[in-house]
Order: C-alpha cells, then structure tokens, then sequence
DNA sequence: ACTGGCCTCGACAACGATGTCATGTACGAT
DNA sequence: ATCGTACATGACATCGTTGTCGAGGCCAGT
C-alpha cells in the first residue's frame, strides 16, 4: 500500500498534460491500479466481494485518472437496460405552469439518479409523436406526457413492450395508462356555485380551444353545476377557442357591451384570465363585475381587485405523476389509473364582487 | 444468404405476441431483409453505397418490425462520439426567466436533433458540480450553464478536453469560457439615469444576495451612473441579501418609514420588485414613490401604477448561448468570448412617478 | 479473354461497460 | 494433512451500433 502510493505520486508527476489526454476508461483505471477492469467496474458500482485494499487501490487510481462512468455504454449491458433517464413532454416549458410540473418532477426523479430530458409541444399535435420517438431512440426508461394529439394510440406498441408512462394534465385516447389530472370540472363547478352563492344569476363563460379535453371539461363542469341550481343553461353566453389574450380580451368586451351583461365571468385559463380583466378595466368595470379564473398566477392578489381563482396544484401533479412512473419503472403492474388532484378556490375579491342589486 | 430469409421468416411467423416481443435490433431488420446488418446501418443513416433495391428491402422491414434506432448504441461507437445531447444547468426550471431561456435553447438545438437535459440549482453551489458530473457521465456534447459556485475551474479538465461550455447569465470564475450575459450594469445605469432625469436625487437600491455576480453588477452600475451625473453615492441608502418577497418587503417598509426616505426606489430582481411593491402599496405610496425594477414579468402593465422595468432578453440569451454551443460542437476554435445581450428599459409609469415638489 | 475500377455488400472488430463463470486463495473444520 | 467453503478476482462474451476492409459482381477498355 505504502509502495503503491509511492507509485502513484510518481506516475502523477510523470504525465505532464493530464487535461489534454482522451477520457480515461475503467480500462485505464485497471491498468493504473493494477487490477482487471471487472473489479474496477465492481468497486465503481458499489458492488460487493472486493476487498478493502484492492477498492482502495482502484478508487485513488480512479480519482488520480478523473475518471467517469460511462452511463451509456454501461445501460447497453446492465439488466433492465436502463437509462437513468426519462422524457417529459410538456406544452411549454417556458410556461410555468408547465414550468412547476418540470420542477416537482425532477426533483421527484433526480433523488434517484434519473435526469429529464424535457420538450415542449407548443400545441402542434404533430410534433407530440416526433418527440415521443426522439424519446424513445434515446431509450428513455419511461414517458411523462401532456397529450394533444387526437390519439395516443401510438404509444401502444411501446407501452405493452413495457414501457412505462404517465399522462399529465389530460387522459390519453386510445389506449389505457395512467394519469394524473386536475379535477377540471368539479374546480370549475365550485367557481359556478361560488359566483351563484354571491348572487349572480347571468353568468358567462370564456374558454380554451375545444379540442383540448380540458377546456372542454371545465365547460361541462360549470355548466351543469348552474343547472343544478336551476338556472336555464340554454342563456348561458359561452365564448370558446380563445386562445390568446388579444382574443380573449376582444370576445369579453363584446360580451360586457352586449344588451343585457353577464354580472359574473369565469374564465377557464389563464391568458383567458389576463384578457377579461383587460376587458374589465377598459371598461372600468373591475370592481362591478365578477371575475373567476382557471390556474392561479403571479400577483393576482396584487391586481385590483385581487382575482378570485379556481388554482390548480402543478407541484403535486408533477410529484405525482413522477411517483407513478417510480412505481411503474419499479415493476407495479396495477391496472392504469387516472388520480385527480384537487383544484382549490382562492378568494381574492374579484370573485366575491357582488350584482348591482 | 437466402437460407437466412428463410430462418428468419419462419421465426417471424412463431411470434405470436410481437407487441411483447422484445425491442428490434438491426440483426433483426437484417435478417428479415436478408441482408447484413452494416447495410441496414446504412440504410438507417442514409449512407451512400445501397442499391435502391436493397434500401426498399430493409426500409421495409424496418417498418414491418417499427425498429428504431439505438442512439446511446450507436455513439459508443461513431466517430466523434456525439450523443446528441447536451446538458443545461439553470436556477431553476419553474423561474420564468430560466423558462425562457430553456425553450429558446430548446428550439435553437431541436432544429439539430440535439435534446436537452435540464436541471435546476436552486442557489446550492454544492449542486453544481454534482449536476455537471451527472451531466458529464451521461456523454453530453455539451454543456450551458449558470453559474453559481464560487469557482468553474472544476470544469477546466472536461473544457480542455474539448468539451464544449457556455456559461449563461453570469460569467465563470476561475476559467475562461464562452459567456452570453445580460449588460447588467448598463441596464442598471439606464435606470438610475431615468429616475434622475425625472428629477429624482434621493434613489435607493434594493439588491439580491451580493454573492451573485449579477447583483453586485447592477449594484455598481446603479451607484456608478448616480455618481456621474454628481449626486453623492455615500448617502445611497442601500438593502442588500434581500432574496425573496417578504425580505423586500421588509426592507422596503423601513427605508420608506425612515427619516427623509428616498423618492424612487431601484430594485435588482424581480421577487425584490414584488416586495417593493407590496410595501409601496401598505403604505399608500404606489403613485408617490418612483420604482424601476431589473427583469420583466407578467402582468407590469396590469399593475398601479404599471412598473416601469429594465427587461432582460432570455429568449435571445438562449438562442444566442445555444448557438455559440452548437459553434463550438462544429469546432469553432475563437478564443472565449462574452457575449452581451442589451437589457431595454419599458416605461410603463411607476418610473415616471415625479418626486414631490 | 483479361485487367482494372467502380459499386455493393457483409464479416469482423471495436466502442465502454456489465453478466457469467471459472479460477485461485485463505481459512476453518474434519 | 485434507477437504470444503467462502471470498476475491479476472477472462471472456455480450449489449447494439458503426468503422474498416476486403470480397465479389459488373462493365468498359484493351
């Protein structure tokens, strides 16, 4: 021992540029430490049945070298054949709602070892099968996506070869695995029924693109729940495919300057949120009509008045869902599942605005 | 040769499951197209030297099988080694700001193929390099990084071995490395220099933990203009390691309760505006004190009075970062260069707040 | 008919690691 | 002294792909 260290101080002041020397291999490493590589490879990986000297001869050899595993070639052999990583596909992940789930994610993943690669869909459905196959070329040990395409139908194959994956945000069609969604309707239920509790009766809807399951069930849940209070749905004004603040903006002034005004608007998203309350103030109506939106957001208790908001929980969908593929990638073999995590209505005042008696 | 299609096809035809069968390799498109299996490799990668006919063959039975690619596989081999794949170290995936720059990156390396690992910081320098050598184990081409340990030279080793770095947002200590920074102490300067053409003379800086270089940036750039245009920088009341909402808040509450407070107020990040505002607004001094605040954020318009900033570019920061990489990737060989991204000062009111006469 | 060159193609080794298995050694039990 | 067992260790094949190189076929030119 006392020899080897010797050796060692030698052979280090021996190589003269270090830096510029090609990435050293458990090859290398045996060599210094004068053991084959498969002992290297044991004490690397923490593996047992090597003796206390040898591991110290392998590990000062490897740290005298800067060695590094390469997580790559070895996943080419290891049982399993796992990656250590895992593709998350998300709407944006310059959106931060997108941007939360991101971070419960990888903070759920990365205390195992497992990085994210993540891409956004910027929703183009063509793009979701595109990335998914990237994924899949990378061998990625399993899938976190926020589907748009009209079927997922092609994930199939891949799911029954075992591959685990998680749907965020809205349900897969065409094919069975599990999710983890907000309870879409039933938030936008208890904005209804909260506006109807303050006494409104003319209630509008501002909402997303139709095609998005979401969007859609936010609708279907406001709507049934003013049914349940016996007020005719039928005159419900419902403006949808808003998808951007311009539109949202635009559609809320022809709704507010319309005979007959809605005294309370819902909005079922957050650009949709930003354009009414444009809309509101244009019309220097903020603190005359009611407000509630889909997804809270930064400041919204800065605004004036304070925005009323059905919030949804990202951080607990993103640790969630990152907790299920765990369990997947682990070996559980329950039938799929869909878990809703509940949103949560935040009063701020826009939502608690009262109809001019 | 025909003798292998024949095996080949009879094996086909005893897989009952091929949904459960394991994933294809090119041996198996090979052998069901009968031909070897460097042809196919060929065919995949669109190398030269394959008959249209061959190309038919095995592009077939590529289909017929849903092969797909081992990128890892194949990188342990080919020349130059490229994973596609590059590593990218941000404060954290769920800040706006990192979101941003993550989804420029992200379009500026998808175009090439190239997928991108994400990971956040959280302010922990003992994180950095951590990530980085997770980053480095999985054979990224290449890494982006914010900087937040008290020294890169750890990195020196993998830079001179040719891997390529760009550091973002703040430049490297310890080593020289391509950089895209934003012109942190001219922007802060453009503030000072707008609230004192206002006519204010009694400014105050409220600024982030002074271990962030980009906060000591703004900082001297903030005292510095001030001192040019003759105003004595000793008097500045100065609230520093202020780096989160409430920590702002508080300070902000003292500075304007104190003996002779300041007239405008300049603050140095975004959660530090937040705070300000908060304190502006308890005390009724929205529309009496003149704030600017450094970066952007959603919704400085809805605001009363909207907030005046000095925005950041992370959308060009990112594209920028992303293709001095790329360059790099190509073998660009310049020596280290920083890049500045101009901040832009947005007059939206609460800058333009006069001081009282 | 022979040569040489071009084109197509596949056998084989190699990339860096891990799984398998055989070998060698030490030690306690007989 | 002998045996068996447990432990430590390394040789070797292998993962799925790509780089190298040589073999074979075809054709034009002599």
């Amino acid at each position: 021992m006392h020899l080897e260290g010797a050796i060692f101080l030698t052979t280090m002041s021996d190589r003269s540029q270090p830096a510029l020397s090609a990435r050293p291999t458990m090859r290398h490493v045996a060599a210094l430490a004068g053991v084959g590589i498969k002992t290297v490879s044991r004490v690397i990986n923490d593996e047992p049945g090597v003796s206390e000297a040898t591991r110290q001869k392998v590990l000062n050899a490897s740290r005298q070298l800067n060695y590094q595993l390469d997580m790559a070639a070895g996943s080419l052999r290891r049982a399993g054949r796992r990656t250590l990583s895992v593709g998350l596909l998300l709407p944006s992940v310059s959106n931060p709602f997108s941007g939360e789930i991101n971070r419960a994610i990888e903070d759920a993943l990365g205390a195992r070892g497992i990085a994210v690669f993540a891409a956004s869909l910027d929703d183009d459905p063509r793009r979701e099968q595109a990335i998914v196959t990237a994924f899949l070329g990378r061998r990625v040990d399993g899938l976190i996506l926020t589907p748009i395409a009209r079927s997922q139908a092609y994930v199939i194959p891949e799911h029954s070869r075992d591959l685990p994956l998680v749907f965020i945000d809205r349900e897969p069609v065409g094919m069975e695995a599990d999710a983890v969604v907000t309870d879409n309707a039933a938030g936008a239920a208890s904005a209804a029924a909260h506006l109807i509790s303050g006494g409104h009766t003319r209630l509008a809807y501002l909402g997303d693109r139709t095609d998005i399951q979401t969007a859609r069930e936010r609708r279907r849940g406001f709507v049934e729940e003013i049914g349940r209070h016996g007020i005719p749905t039928s005159t419900i004004p419902i403006r949808e495919n808003l998808h951007n603040e311009e539109s949202a903006r635009l559609a809320a002034l022809e709704l507010l300057t319309a005979e007959d005004p809605p005294t309370a608007i819902f909005s079922s998203q957050n650009l949709v949120t930003f354009g009414a309350m444009r809309a509101l103030r244009e019309l220097g109506l903020s603190n005359r009509v009611a407000l509630i939106g889909f997804d809270d957001f930064t400041l919204a208790d800065m605004m004036d008045p304070g925005v009323t908001v059905i919030a949804q929980h990202p951080e607990q969908i993103g640790k969630l869902a990152a907790e299920r593929l765990l369990a997947r990638i682990d070996g559980d073999e329950q039938p799929p599942r869909t878990y809703v995590v509940p949103s949560e209505l935040i009063q701020r005042g826009s939502g608690e605005i009262r109809p001019p008696a």
